[in-house]
DNA sequence: CTGTTAGCGCTTTCAC
DNA sequence: GTGAAAGCGCTAACAG
């Protein structure tokens, strides 16, 4: 057993073709080095081992077409590489854009995402917690439904990498990535005051506990209070209660038509949930904008040109919120302690026809 | 060293908050059982547990809190519980609709999903791959771009599960769950027919290798070939290259009416991108439906009903099909070995108005 | 019924 | 520089 044990013989890989696991110790065996220098090339210590021994792995490593476990390799160090994402709601449009920038910044970083899907419902929230937990994944992204966060508080407590999407939590510490909602939510109230119109409804589903429409409503109320002359009201609605949108809009509208007849009306939309049902509702009151009604909107959809003579957005840089979010929540994972951070990104206007309020135009 | 060694003292549960790792010797040693004992309980050997130990372990289990660790119980036995999905590209609203219903069956199932978005490049699809397969995930939903298929063929000869969606794969005998798209394109086109239409222009995307478009194609021929007096034509549209779905429209319209002045024109959209870029298309150039052009599109999206007097559309039971993809992967890795099978559900027509053609029509 | 003993594939001291 | 050995948390024979 004198010097180096370099038994190349036997080279009998019958598995090359199938995805049949090749282990790290097969590697070993057949460039006749130890399991440890094959680790200490995956894991990148490449200054620690010699030119030839390096190239010998290589080959070896690529001839085999290995490919290493990550669950034997997050087992023991507690890199997994994995990082869970979930979402409070899959069928709104804004979490998918969302998820597409998060997972292409995953897929740039050699992370993989794992998914779930909360529905807004707190018990499957805390089941997929723990499912993701058992998982060790690294981090957490966490579009949350709002209410009832006492898992997410422990999380806190245990000082583990989180990172929120669009909506806050009370009490606790995690960094934030989102809109500018303040801000997004009064330029669109300026839009729509500075195009004429007086009196205006923001449509928004039930604020308790969700800060991103709170945030909104802020920015609505803030703008609003700059045009004393001006009317502004927050609407809450019930999205999944048919018609509720529908009534709302409808009497908002004749009451502000009985209060105050010369004046022009308009609805700001919460967000893209809201805005398709307010379409509908619209559409079904045979109500056209912006004739008879203002629209502004948050969220640009993919619709939005095309409905009557387009519907004015706001949009928000959801790839960029996704990508942004896994950024904050790496650097979180590697160690970064500093302060609780939120990143706020800026919406834009797009104006088109829905809030184009013509001097001229005939009621 | 005689009899239990029974030490249920030094019950320094000082972790008790966080979510900090409780390990099964920790839960054996407090409960005073083996590990195997633990092992069996949570692997659901109950019988083989008396009921005093099977009370012990229960409730050591719930005062530490311990969640076994699915990576390490990966690690063994392979059961990962852990499902790969290959998404060909998020942004398209079809795949976010199966998604829906495939992470809804995972979580019924106890399992978790580890999705990966290609976007439609060959490159991106084999790195998910190998990143996927690192994980051991026990099988893998497939939506694939279609070209390049070599590292699927390998999965096949490697046995491995796998249940491709909405497109079929040459040489792979993989389950498959989808529409049936020859039935759906057929009804389609049979319902444009029946409406009085004569000039039916078939919009799709690049068909090259894609069995899903090559089948829609297939039912729009066969309906077709029962209206001699009728005039069909597939259209293969870029729907990246800007302007090109607009003229590839204008031309066929304007191509139709030279031929046949007294023909009614539609368009059947072959999906949902399609749908959006042909109705941006239609609004560009100031065409209306019905009255300039008839059309009907695959997919039912949330705003079909939204623009001008609604858009017909075939609607997908997208929902389902992600959730019977994940039963049917669920019984592949359950050691079904019945030959390869497709499951194909049938789309539903949604008739609005845009292929609605009055018969007094004024043009 | 229950526990002992080996590992799964990889990383990581700690020696040489 | 390089390797042997000891686990990570769990499951799976194999004994009693």
């Amino acid at each position: 057993m004198a010097g180096r044990v370099r038994q190349k013989s036997n080279m009998q890989h019958m598995r090359s073709a199938g995805a049949g696991k090749v282990t790290i110790a097969q590697v070993a065996r057949e460039a006749g080095v130890s399991k440890t220098s094959i680790s200490r090339y995956l894991g990148g210590e490449l200054d620690a081992l010699s030119a030839p021994l390096r190239e010998q792995i290589r080959s070896t490593i690529a001839r085999l077409g290995y490919q290493p476990s990550q669950m034997a390799r997050g087992l023991k160090g507690g890199r997994t590489k994995l990082i869970g994402m979930l979402v409070a709601d899959i069928l709104n449009p804004y979490s998918v854009a969302v998820l597409h920038g998060a997972e292409a910044a995953c897929q740039e970083h050699g992370y993989t995402l794992m998914l779930c899907n909360t529905g807004n419902d707190e018990k499957r929230e805390k089941q997929s917690l723990a499912a993701l937990h058992s998982y060790s994944v690294e981090g957490l992204l966490f579009n949350t439904q709002g209410r009832n966060v006492t898992p997410l508080k422990e999380l806190g407590q245990a000082a583990f990498p989180v990172v929120l999407l669009d909506r806050r939590v009370e009490g606790c510490d995690f960094d934030l990535v989102g809109l500018d909602n303040v801000g997004a939510a009064r330029m669109a109230t300026e839009h729509l005051l500075s195009s004429g119109y007086s009196d205006i409804g923001l449509v928004v589903q039930p604020l308790q506990g969700v800060s991103s429409r709170q945030g909104r409503q802020a920015g609505f109320l803030q703008a609003m209070s700059t045009r004393p002359d001006c009317h502004g009201e927050t609407l809450e609605v019930h999205i999944d209660q048919p018609g509720h949108v529908a009534t709302t809009v409808h009497e908002f509208l004749k009451r502000r038509r009985n209060q105050n007849g010369d004046g022009r009306v308009a609805i700001l939309a919460g967000n893209g949930m809201v805005s398709l049902q307010i379409a509908l509702a619209l559409q079904s009151m045979k109500l056209r904008f912006p004739e008879d009604i203002g629209l502004l909107c948050f969220d640009e959809l993919s619709w939005s040109p095309l409905v009557g003579s387009g519907i004015s957005t706001i949009e928000q840089p959801t790839y960029d919120i996704g990508f942004a979010a896994i950024e904050r929540l790496l650097a979180r994972i590697n160690g970064e302690s500093a302060p609780r951070r939120e990143i706020l990104l800026d919406g834009r206007l797009i104006p088109r026809g829905s809030s184009k309020l013509a001097q001229d135009m005939v009621l």
